[in-house]
DNA sequence: TATGAATGAGACTTCATTCAT
DNA sequence: GATGAATGAAGTCTCATTCAT
C-alpha cells in the first residue's frame, strides 16, 4: 500500500548505482547532525557537502535545493517510525493489560528519540521555514498518527462515541512533546516526567472504557 | 551576519521616554506579525524598522540584535500569560468541580491562542536558532508552569506523591501543544481536538484522586 | 565555464553517418529556436540536448564547446542567404527597371528575416560574446556582401569611383538592420519602415548613375 | 519638458551626497569599460566593484541588480547624445546646403563613436538580454529619433507624403550601424564607408525634394 | 541622541565540460 | 562509439550591524 521505501520524494535523481546511494546517505546522515547542531538556517549546503565528503555539485545533483534535504529527512524518519510502530505493535497486539501495553510504547518512543535525536529537533524548526500546509502534509507524525488510529480502532471497535484519529492524533502529539522536551532535563525531573507521562497516557485511555465513569474532585 | 561581541540579554536601554516606549512597542508589533507572517529568518531588521516608521539606527539602540526583539516578545507574552492566569485562577480558586475547571482552563487557553496567535508560532520556531540552553529559559511557559504548579500544590496539597513541578509542566506542554495544532485543523476535527484535549485533562487530574483506582482494559 | 585547451573552430568531427547528420541538425534546430527566446547564455547546452532527444556526451563529439554550436548556426545561415542571393539574382539579372528590382531585392530580405527569425536575433547578441575580431568574421554577412559586390560590379561596371566592396557592405549593413528593426514595429509603423528602406535604397543606388547630377536643397 | 537629467532610472537611491554620486560614476564608467572589453555576460558584478573600489554592498544599494548598471549607462548616453544634437542643430539650423549639413551631421556622429565607444559596442549584446519591450523602449537611439524627427518636421515641414518618425529612424539606425561598423574595419575602407554613409544619407534626403524625379537605370 | 548609508562575508545555486563505464 | 553522472569555480545578491554625521 506505501509507496516503494527507497523513494525519498524531494530526489532530483533516484540514484541507481551504490556509490550514489551511499553518498545520499552520507548527506543526510551529516545533514542531519548539523542541523540538530547548529539548526537548519545556520547549516550551509556548503558545510554539508564538504563534510560529507561530496562535491557540492552532485549534492545539488541528488537534491533541488536545502530544503529537499529537509523533505528526505523526513521520510526517512517516517519509514524508521512506521517500522518500528508495526514491529512493536505485532508483538504487543496480545493480550496485554493496558498499563503493560502504555509502559512499553512509552518506553519504545524514548528509546527512539534517543536513537534518532533529529526527530523532534529538527522538525520543530521545520514549522517556520516550509510552505505552511506543505509543511504539515511533511510532518513526520502524520504516518505515525495514521499506523495508531488504525490500530487502536481495532483493537478497540468497542469504544463509543470515539473518534479514533482525534485520539491518535492527541496520543502521538501529547507524548511526543513530553517526552521530547524530557530529553533536555535534568535526570531526575526527566523521570518525573516519563512518570507523568505514562500517567498522562493511562488516564486518558482508560477513560475510554465504559466502567470508567465521571468523578468530581 | 556578525556577532554582537558585548552580547546582551534583553534590551539595551529601558526607555524612560513616552515616545521611546511608543517605538518599543510598534517595534514589537511589528515584529510579531512579521515573525508569523515570514518566519524569524525571513523578517530583516531593516524591514520591520520600516514598517514600524522607526529608523533602523534607533531600532538598534533599544534592541541589541534581532535576537533580543524575540527575548522582548518572549517576555512581554510571558507577562500576558501570567495575567491572564492570575485573573482566571482568582476566579476559579472557589469550589468548581474539577470538569468544570478543566473546561474553563482549556477554554481560556484557546482564547489565548486565537488572541496572540504568535505565541507557538514564533517559539516553535526558535528552537533551533537560539543557543539551546537559553532558548528553554527563554520559553515563554516556564512562568506558566511555575503559576499552575503553585496553583495545585495549594489547590490539592493533599495528593501524595505528587511532584506538581512535573504535572505542571505536563499539563501546560501537552495542553499547548495540543490546542496549538488543532489551530491548523479543519474546523471539524478541531472541535474534536479540543474535546479529547479537555478529556486528557480531566483523566490525568481525576488520577490524581484517592479513589481512582486502577482499572484494566 | 571551463576554457577549452584545444580550440577547435567549427565541428570536431564530420559526421559520415545518417544518424549523426540527422542529430546534427536536431541540435542546431533547437539551439536556434532557445537562442532566440531565452538569450545565448541563458541557454545551456544540456538544455539542448535534452530537447534535441540527443545525449550530452553525443552533443559534444559534435561540437567541442557551446561557442561552436553558434558557429555552425552561422555557416548554416551563410548558405541559406548564399543559395537566396544566387537564385534571386539568376532570375534578377535580366534588365529590370533599378525600382523594381530594389522593391524585389527588399521583399525577398523581408522573407528571409520572416522565414529565419534567428538571423539577426542570434548574431546581435553574439557580438558581445565572442572574442572581437573573430566575431566580425563570424558575422554571417559576409557571405552576402561578398555576393553583392561581385554582381554590382558585373551589372553596373561602369560606375566611376565606384568601390563594390564598400557599396555592398552599406547596402547590407544598412538593409538588414532597417528590416530587421522594422520587425519589432507595430505593423503600420512597420510598413512605411520597409518603404523608406526601399526608397534609401534606391535613391542611393540612382545616385550612381550619370545623369544624377548634385541638386541643392 | 523632459525629467530632471541626473534621475536615473532603474536606481535603487537618488544619491544626494557628493561622494554617492562620485561612487555612482566611478562604477558607471568601470562598467562601461568592462561591458566594452569582456561583454556584459561575463562582466561581474563583484569585479565592477573591485575596480570601482566600491564594495558590493554599496553598488548594490545603488542599483538593484546587474541590469540597472546598463539602464543607467543608456540613460547617460541618451542624455549626452540629446545634448549634442541640440548643440549641432542650434547652430546648424541656419540655411546650409544640404549636402554640408549631411557631412556635418556625419562627422558629428563619427566622433561621437570615438566619444564614446560604448554606445553601440554595448547596445548591441544588450538587444538579447533585456526583456523585449523594455530593451526596445531602452535603446538609446529612441531620444535621438524623436529629436531628429521634431527636427526635420520643422525644417522640412514641405515634403509631402513624409513620416518624420520613419524618415528619422531609417536615419538614425541606418547612419549609426555604418559608422559604428566602419570603426573597426581597416582605415582605407574605413574612408570608403564613410564617404558611401553620407552619399547615402545625402541622397535619401534629396530623395524628397520636389525635383527629385524618378530616374531609371 | 538620532539617523541611515555603508559594509563584505557568505549564502545558495548553476552549468560547461570531462571521462569512467 | 555512446552515455550521463560528476565536478567545483564562480555568479549574483542579501542583510545584520556599525559609525560618521
Amino acid at each position: 500500500m506505501r509507496a516503494n521505501p527507497s523513494k525519498l520524494p524531494g530526489m532530483r535523481r533516484q540514484p541507481r548505482q551504490a556509490r550514489s546511494q551511499e553518498r545520499v546517505n552520507q548527506i543526510l546522515d551529516v545533514a542531519e547532525q548539523m542541523f540538530i547542531a547548529e539548526g537548519y538556517n545556520a547549516t550551509t549546503t556548503k558545510a554539508i557537502a564538504a563534510r560529507a565528503q561530496v562535491p557540492i555539485g552532485s549534492l545539488y545533483q541528488f537534491f533541488p535545493d536545502k530544503e529537499a534535504i529537509l523533505q528526505a529527512l523526513a521520510t526517512r524518519y517516517t519509514e524508521q517510525l512506521h517500522q518500528r510502530f508495526t514491529k512493536l505493535h505485532a508483538a504487543e497486539i496480545t493480550n496485554l493489560p493496558l498499563s503493560t501495553y502504555v509502559e512499553r510504547v512509552i518506553d519504545a518512543t524514548n528509546q527512539f528519540f534517543t536513537d534518532y535525536p533529529g526527530y523532534h529537533a529538527i522538525f520543530m524548526q521545520v514549522q517556520g521555514i516550509m510552505s505552511e500546509l506543505e509543511a504539515i502534509e511533511t510532518t513526520v507524525d502524520v504516518q505515525l498518527i495514521r499506523d495508531w488510529a488504525s490500530y487502536l480502532s481495532q483493537r478497540y471497535s468497542n469504544w463509543e462515541h470515539a473518534d479514533y484519529d482525534a485520539i491518535a492524533f492527541v496520543l502521538v502529539k501529547a507524548i511526543g512533546t513530553l517526552l521530547w522536551l524530557s530529553l533536555s532535563q535534568e535526570k531526575s525531573f526527566r523521570q518525573h516526567l516519563v512518570a507523568e507521562t505514562k500517567r498522562l497516557t493511562l488516564s486518558y485511555l482508560q477513560s475510554y472504557f465504559p466502567d470508567s465513569l465521571t468523578r468530581s474532585n
